[in-house]
Formats: structure tokens, sequence, C-alpha cells
DNA sequence: CATGAATGAGGATTCATTCAT
DNA sequence: CATGAATGAATCCTCATTCAT
């Protein structure tokens, strides 16, 4: 569409990646995140950004275009705070690390942020919601199937859906915390919270995908 | 029209659960769970509603007050609330029944809705999202909890923290179904789909919580 | 226009002077003087009146009509208030009685609020305030005007212009009462400040309009 | 249209005094004045002012503020407040010149309508009657009471309670003009008809407070 | 490019008035 | 006659967007 305006590769500027759009982006999502979509101004964005409302709309086509791009980027720095499943230890301590890390990332105020503003959104623009997820949840579900996969091939777990047991790991994991810190019924919960619950999460996890004496998982 | 619907007492008015208001809710309901909270505009609901715009204030305070009503009765009427545990079966069908039901209720368009909407403006409003989680969600748990209490004291489960394993059982039936769904991955999932994320759940649950041999649970 | 409905004598109940219609204007008073012609609405009259919103249109064509009687009848209420001049006493004791009873009249929150809400609306519905002058204002002066002309008859005092000499009184009683009070600079003044001011206004007027060894008020 | 008024500093925006400013608080004082507070509507101030809806929101915070100002700029545009005190001349002269100027900055359509619109309102807005009281009222008085002070201080006058004596006099000058036309009952009062009521007063009020042979105002 | 003043459509809410019961 | 539910026009105010400078 507004490909190839070819010839002016002078004062491009604002096309792709300007320290004033990176500014600005980061105004938004600050706006964006606190009050949500329909609760943000552009009023405000710009002065949280610290530039004149003018300026918003060289840089971005309208509120929608803003809007999608500081969830992109945010998605990204999301996706970024991935765990390290490479450090070779033993699966229950990395099963336990892991689920820490994700129900801290999930469960913080701006985590909940950006999942409350783009789960409101999704119906009206499912595109942003399909991006969101494909981004920042199988981004990091993702690499959480491959170390199960890895661990199956090793014969350390026995897993027929990877997918599924990822899922369930991390669903387990949120037990008595996401739905009551979404809601704003209490605060982030606290590491110790936290540990006892994926320590639970866990024990249910290698009871159930754990090579043993009898596979439970498989009955009959 | 609405002429003698016999025995309606005469002047019930506005006050609890007349027609008009009943129709009003309808006509919110829809437009609120197709457009957000903000989205939604009360000339919207009223042409929804098949009222006009002043009858709205006569039976509602504000805009807050029509959706805090609206999110409530909607549900209640989605049966969320109204899974019967009474019905003796033994615990395996028990859990896959609620559990297929509950997956049902929440991966449906109207539940995803409701479930949106409110995520969505428990940031500004956080009195709403409390709401909603004491009335609909701590209430559909609250009710597995106690059916899970019994089964403990009947011997037939072995569970410490009953709050924290129905957290568990409606989490583990939610991998891979829930988000997807919420975030426009996919449509509602399919009967069997559900069938088979339950059955795995419910076994992960049975293998953790059912007294035999050795408890797995409580490791080493 | 509405005359003669002839044939009818029965039930014509709201036509002129009904025990529910002075209800109606009872409460229409309190409100419009407390609230304005514009701060008042037609429910809140209905509530204060205790009757529903559809018999205040029995009664009245619509709200302009409601308070244009309310304010005549708190017109005549106040005339009725007038000042008894026929008891005999001096000169100087009638006028200190009279100018403090108009005082007491005049700043206190019932005459402040008639005189504010007819003033305001005289503006736009030019026939209420006029009215209201007659009946209220020229009544109240005229009486005192005849006061005055027995006087000037009896040779008590000389005045030429009667008219003006009453207007010049009551003005001079309202010095440094009047508009503080009515823009709520202050509460309704103490009786020892009425008599303060009402005393100087007497010692003035009489200065001027008593006969005495020179009449100053007509000099050369 | 408004370019290029040369000296005008750059962007000094909406802060003070541009001319933006003035043409909205100019139209606002038409529409208010002829409507009261209630009666004007934003929609036809705008119109007044040939601009839109928004931009009045720009250069005021609300209805309110929007209106303080403007009858706070009508009153010195008025210039009730303007009287030149300073120009040596006898007090007669200066009393009749000073009664004058003050009834006809009173008795004609734009000063009753300030006067009307601040006074209807005071009741539910006291702040704002008690703001006009002092920057227009009080201010204009005071600098009347100063000038009698001055005259006290030189002997030229006897005055016991100057803040009194100059309420009497503004009042005094007020006999039989002011109410008459407040309420609609007349047009403003002729030049002519202003001079025979201000010369009577002028003449009560040396008689009371002119050092002469015998104080009639210390009676008996 | 950057600005911020200006716009006008649209939103929530109120209220005088009507009318079926 | 009395009611009060229903109406819809009108009000104040917000905000995304544009444009002259």
């Amino acid at each position: 569409m507004v490909a190839h305006q070819a010839a002016t590769p002078l004062h491009q500027g604002h096309d792709e990646d300007s320290a004033k759009r990176r500014q600005i982006v980061k105004g938004a999502r600050a706006v964006f995140l606190e009050l949500g979509f329909d609760g943000a101004s552009m009023g405000e964005i710009a002065r949280a950004a610290g530039v004149s409302k003018g300026t918003l709309y060289v840089y971005f086509a309208d509120k929608n275009s803003l809007f999608c791009e500081t969830i992109e980027q945010e998605s990204v720095a999301q996706g970024m705070l991935a765990f390290d499943f490479t450090v070779a230890r033993d699966v229950e301590t990395t099963l336990k690390a892991f689920g820490a890390a994700y129900i801290q990332a999930l469960c913080n105020p701006r985590g909940a942020s950006a999942i409350r503003t783009v789960m409101a959104i999704a119906e009206r623009m499912p595109e942003i919601g399909q991006r969101y997820y494909e981004r920042v949840i199988a981004n990091s579900l993702g690499r959480f199937v491959s170390y199960l996969e890895l661990q199956v091939q090793a014969g350390t777990l026995v897993i027929d859906d990877c997918n599924l047991a990822a899922g369930q790991f991390t669903k387990l994991c949120q037990a008595t915390l996401f739905l009551p810190f979404i809601f704003q019924m209490t605060d982030s919960p606290s590491p110790e919270r936290i540990a006892d619950v994926v320590d639970s999460a866990t024990r249910m996890f290698l009871a159930a995908y754990r090579p043993s004496a009898t596979t439970p998982v498989m009955p009959d």
C-alpha cells in the first residue's frame, strides 16, 4: 500500500524506527496498559510521550495503529523474558523454576495489564488478539513444549501429547493465583505462595508424566 | 402488546424484576458482550432493547449499574453456577461431567465475552471485577470445593488443600482450550476435543488425589 | 380560551382552588424558591407535593404556568405580611418599626429566594416580574406612601414627592444589609444590626422631611 | 482572517488573554445576559461566539468558569469600578456626578442582566455570588468609602460610619428607579429622572453628614 | 517535521411532557 | 381523576483527528 515511495531516502524518519517513534510507543504503552484501549486518550498519550498530539499522527495513522504497534512491541518485550531451558538441570528443578518465573511474569501488574487489554480488544480486533497469542503465549509455551519433547526423547518423561502437557503444567501453576489477581481481588501473590502452588503442580505433573513402575496416566 | 400478563401483580414497578427490566438487560447483554463496556453506548443498548434511552435510566441508575446487573445475570443464566454435584455417581464420572460442563460454559462466545468484558474493566473499576469474581467464579468454584470436601470425608479422595485442588482441576481442564479461544485463535472447541482434555485432566487429578497403594502427591 | 366549559359543574375540581391544587403549589413553592426556575424539576416538585408527576399536568398546563401561579400566591402571601400603619404612634416610632419589619421580611431566606427567583426570570418572562412588582413591592410601598401622605396632610411631615420619599426610606433601611445578604456573603442580619441601620435611616429621613426651623430639603 | 496582528507574541496560547478567548467571552456575555445561566447553552454560546463547542472547552474548564469570567469582565467593562473621585471638585458636585454614573451603570439593560443573572445563581452557587460581590460591588463601593473618609479627614463631612454612609447614598440614588426597572416595569430611567432623584439623595446625604450649625443626625 | 489550536461528531445523562391503565 | 412508566429532545462535555503556522 504505502510501499515504494522510493525516491525519498532522505528524512524518511518516521518510517520504521526513529527515536521519536520509540518515545511515542513508550508513552502509549504506559497509558494503554493502565487505562485500556477505550480509556486511553490520544491527549494523555501525547503528554505521557512528551510530544504534541499532532506528532502522534505523523508517526501513526490513527489510534488503532498506535495501539497495535504498542501491543506488538509489548509482546516482543514479554516474549524476550523467556525462560532459559538450556541450562542443564534435573527435570523437577527446571519445572519449578520455570513455573515460578511464568507465574511471576503473569501475575504482576504489567503482565496483567497487557493480557487484560489485549483480551478486551480481541473481540473487536481479532488480529490483535491473534498476534499477541502467537508472539507471547505460543512463543513462550512453544519453547516449553520443545523442552518437554527433548525430555521425552531422553526418556526422562513419558508424554503422549507434549502440547497438552505444556498447557497442563502452566495452567496448574496458575491454580488459585491468576484469577483472583486478574479480577483485582488481591495484589500479586507472594513468592512463597507461588512456590507452594508450583511445587504442587510439579508433583502432579511428574506423577502423571514421569516414567515409573506403572504409568498411571495411561490406565487400563 | 404486553397487556394482561394475567397473574402479574399490578404496579410492581421497576423495583426488582419487571418484564421491561428483563427486556433491557437482554438488549444490554447483547451490546455489552459484543462491544465491551466502553464500546457499548447507551443509545445502542436502548435500540437493542427496543426502548428509549430515557427508559434505561428509569430502571438503572447509570451505565455502570446496568453493566453489573447484566454481567451477573449472564453468569447465572449461563449455568456456570448450575452444575449438579448431588446426583450420586462415582468420582471419575462426576469430574468428567463437571469439567466438560465447565469448559463448555467458559469456551463459548457468550462466556468468553463476559469474561473478556469484565476482565477489561477490572483495571479501571476494581469493584466490578471483584463483584464478578465473588458472585460467579468463587461461587461456582465453591460448590466444587464443597464436593471435594465431601469426598475427602467419605475417604474417596485424599486432599490436603481442597481449594487448591479445585483450582487445579478446573485449570487442567482449560489446558490448550481456553487461551487460544479467548484470543480468537479458534472457534469454540469441539465436544470431542473437550472430552479428551477433560479425560486427561481427570486422570492427572485422580492420580494425584485418589488414595492408592502409594500416594504419589506426597513424594519421597 | 378555556372559558365556559359550561355544562359540567360536577367534578370541575382542578379549575380554581381545590385542596390538591393548593398542595401542589405549596410543594412547588418550596422547590422553586430553593432551586430557581431552571433548577427545579417537575419530578422534584411532584415529590415535594406528594403527588405524581402526571397529576401536576392535571392542574397546570406546564412548568411555566405552575411557576406563575406559585409566584402569584407567594406574592399574595408576602403582601399579606403588610405592616399595620393604622395604629396611632408618633412618626419616628412608626418609621423605625416599619423599617425593621421591612428589612426582616426582605433579608430572610424566603424573601430573598422569591426576589432572586423572580428577578432571574424577569428577563425571559417579563409579565412575571411585573406582576410580582405590582403585588408585592408596589403594594407594600403603596401603603407606606399613603401613610406618608396622611402625615403630610396632618402637617407632621413636609414632603413634596411622597413616592420618592417612600422609596428613599426603604432604600436607606437596606444600606449595607441587603446586598451582602442577597449575594450570599452573610446570613440574615441580626435584629441589632437592623435596628442600628434603621435608626440611622430614620434620622436621615426625618432630618430631611420633618418640618423644622429651616427645611433643608428645599434649599436655596 | 486574524492573521498578522503583528506584535502578538507567538504561541501565547489560551493562557490569559488571547483574541479567541475575548471572542468567546463576548459571545458568552450576550447569551448569558439574555438567557441567564441555566437558559444559556454551550451550543448557543459557541454559535454566538463563532467558534465550535469544542473550542469553548479549550479555553474554559466548564460552563461555570466561562460564566464567572464573563460576569467579571462585564462588570469591569461596564465601568462600575471606574468613577474617578480624584478630580478635585466640591463634595456636592462629586456626589451628584457619582450618583448619576452609578445609576446609569446599574439601570441599563446590560447592568441589570448581569445583576439578575448573578443574583439568580447565587442561591445554588454561593461562591459565584460572593465573588461577584467582592470584585464588583464591594470594590466600587470601597472606592466611594475611601473618598468619604478623605472628606472626613478634611473636615468637609462628619461621618461616624463611612461604610454605612456610602451604602446609604448609593441606595438613596436607587429610590424609585432600580426596582421598577429590574422587574421590567419600565425601560431605563431618563437622565432627567435620574438627575432629580440623585439631587434629592445628595440633599438628604449632605443634610445628614455636612458639618453645620447643628448636626441634625445626632438628634436631641 | 513539530506544533497545538480548532473542530464536530458522539457519549452519558436529565427532564418536561404524554398516555394507557 | 390519579398514576407513573415511557419518551426523545436537549444538555454538558470528551476526544480522535485535521491543518495552518
